[in-house]
DNA sequence: TTGATATCGTTGGGTTCCGAACGATAGGAT
DNA sequence: ATCCTATCGTTCGGAACCCAACGATATCAA
C-alpha cells in the first residue's frame, strides 16, 4: 500500500475517540473521505477557475446542467444542480445580471418559468469545461482507469441507497 | 453489473454533450459523483437529524473536530473544519449560543483564542454521532467491506492530490 | 527602546444557502 | 360560476460562506 493511501492522523484520533460505540468504522471513513474531497475540490477549482469568471461553484454547476440539458423549468433545475428553489431564485438572478442566463415565461402555464443559457451562457461553459475536467484529470492522475470506474460505480451505488 | 450501478441518464446526456471535446470521462464521472454523493448525504443528514439539534453540517463538523482533537486554536479549527476562519468566526458564535462550544484565551499569546466543547457539547456529540454514524452506514450498505476501504482508499489517494 | 514586519481572530460587504410563508395560477369539484 | 386544493416561483429572515481589510499582539532587528 503507498503512503498516499495511508489513514491520515486525523482519521486515527478520530477511531481512538469513538471505538468504544460500536461504530461501523468503515461506513464512516468512506463518507467522511468523500466530504474531504469535495469540499478540497469545489475550494480549490472556485479560487483558481471559476473566480475569473466571477461565478460561485453553484453557478457553475446550474449553467452546466442548462448547458446539458437545454432549457429547464425552475423546480428540476433546482433538483438536478442539488439545491433548493429558492437558492435557486439567488443563483439565476446572478447569472441573468452576468447575461450567461435568461428567464421566459411557460408558454402555457402562468406559474412556471423556463430557465435557459443564453450564447455567452454556451460559449462561456465551452471555455471553463474543459479547464473543469483538467483540475477533474488533475485531483484523480494517482488513480488507475480501474480505481477510477471502480470509485465512480461505489458512489453511484451510495447515491441509489440515499436517495431512494 | 447490478442495476444500481449503472450511469445514470444524467450523466449520459452530460457526455454526449462533451464527447467531441476531448474529455477525461472516467475522471469526470469520479468527480461529479463525488459531489453527488457528499451533497445528497449533506441535504439527508440536515433535515433528519441535525435539524433536530438545532446544528448545521458546519456546526456538527466543529463540534466533531473539537471532540476528537480537545481543544484548539481558531486557525487549525477551521482548517481541519474545512472552512476559513472568518466562516469560523461565526460557526463557533453560533455554537457558544447553543453552549456547546466556549472560547478561551491563549495563556501566553494575547492574539490567540482556543475554543473547547463544553460538556454540554460533549455530551450532545455522544448523542449524536451514533446516529450520524447509522446514516453512514445506511448510505453504504450496498456497499461490500472491500468495496468501503478501496472507495476510502481511492478518496485518501485524491486528497493528498489535490492538497498537495 | 523603538520601528518594521508577521501573525493572530474579528469585522465588513456581498453572495449563497435553507425552510417557511406568500401571492399567483391551475385544475378539479360541485 | 365558484370554491377547494395543489403547485409554481418568489420573498423573507437568519445562518453560513468567502475575501479583503483591520486592529491587536508578537517578534526581531537596529
Amino acid at each position: 500500500m503507498p503512503a498516499d493511501a495511508s489513514v491520515t492522523r486525523a482519521e486515527l484520533e478520530a477511531r481512538k475517540r469513538v471505538e468504544a460505540l460500536g461504530i461501523d468504522v468503515d461506513a464512516y471513513a468512506a463518507v467522511s473521505n468523500i466530504f474531504r474531497v469535495a469540499n478540497a475540490v469545489r475550494n480549490y477549482t472556485e479560487r483558481n477557475l471559476l473566480s475569473e469568471f466571477n461565478l460561485s461553484f453553484s453557478g457553475f454547476t446550474v449553467l452546466w446542467v442548462l448547458w446539458v440539458w437545454g432549457p429547464k423549468e425552475s423546480y428540476a433545475l433546482a433538483e438536478e444542480s442539488g439545491i433548493s428553489k429558492s437558492t435557486l431564485t439567488g443563483v439565476v438572478k446572478t447569472l441573468e445580471r452576468l447575461g450567461l442566463a435568461a428567464r421566459k415565461p411557460h408558454a402555457a402555464d402562468g406559474r412556471r418559468v423556463l430557465v435557459r443559457a443564453t450564447r455567452k451562457g454556451a460559449s462561456t461553459m465551452r471555455r471553463i469545461f474543459p479547464r473543469f475536467n483538467e483540475v477533474e484529470a488533475l485531483v484523480t492522475r494517482d488513480l488507475s482507469a480501474e480505481e477510477k470506474e471502480n470509485l465512480a460505480r461505489s458512489l453511484r451505488i451510495m447515491l441509489h441507497s440515499v436517495e431512494g
